[in-house]
DNA sequence: TGTATGACCAGTC
DNA sequence: CGACTGGCCATAC
């Protein structure tokens, strides 16, 4: 069963501005915590050389915190392309869920509108 | 076939 | 309040 495509597929469907986290994926996809194999999966990108394919940047754990920025070849190229989309990120360096987190499954959710950022 | 691993999560000490 | 452990599922060796 290619689990890979199915995060792929909605790794794919995440909105620009927009942020998502492993545990919703999981969720989504139907797993308890199988957040892991979402890593997993996006791990296996960098090995395909497809991970500039899709937005894997705006996935990020729960607490909104750029786990995987050392996989996009520098530690602050995930920041800069969040960035560039114009999500707003705390001092404490994580991404503010609260204006930018966005759940499978919901395409427009009416109470997370995109912040026009600072 | 079985063990080890992973960009995690939630609960517990 | 900070740190640790177990679990979860699929892939790789």
């Amino acid at each position: 069963m290619n689990y890979f495509a199915r995060v792929y597929e909605v790794v794919r469907r995440i909105p620009p501005g927009r942020v998502t986290t492993y545990g919703h994926i999981a969720a989504y996809l139907g797993l308890r915590s199988g957040a892991r194999m979402v890593g997993w999966a996006l791990n296996a990108l960098k090995n395909e050389g497809d991970w500039f394919s899709l937005p894997a940047h705006r996935v990020v754990n729960r607490r909104g915190e750029l786990t995987g920025r050392m996989h996009f070849g520098g530690y602050h190229v995930m920041e800069d392309l969040l960035r560039a989309e114009g999500v707003t990120f705390l001092e404490d360096g994580r991404v503010d869920l609260s204006r930018h987190l966005w759940i499978p499954g919901a395409d427009e959710p009416c109470d997370a509108p995109i912040a026009p950022g600072p």
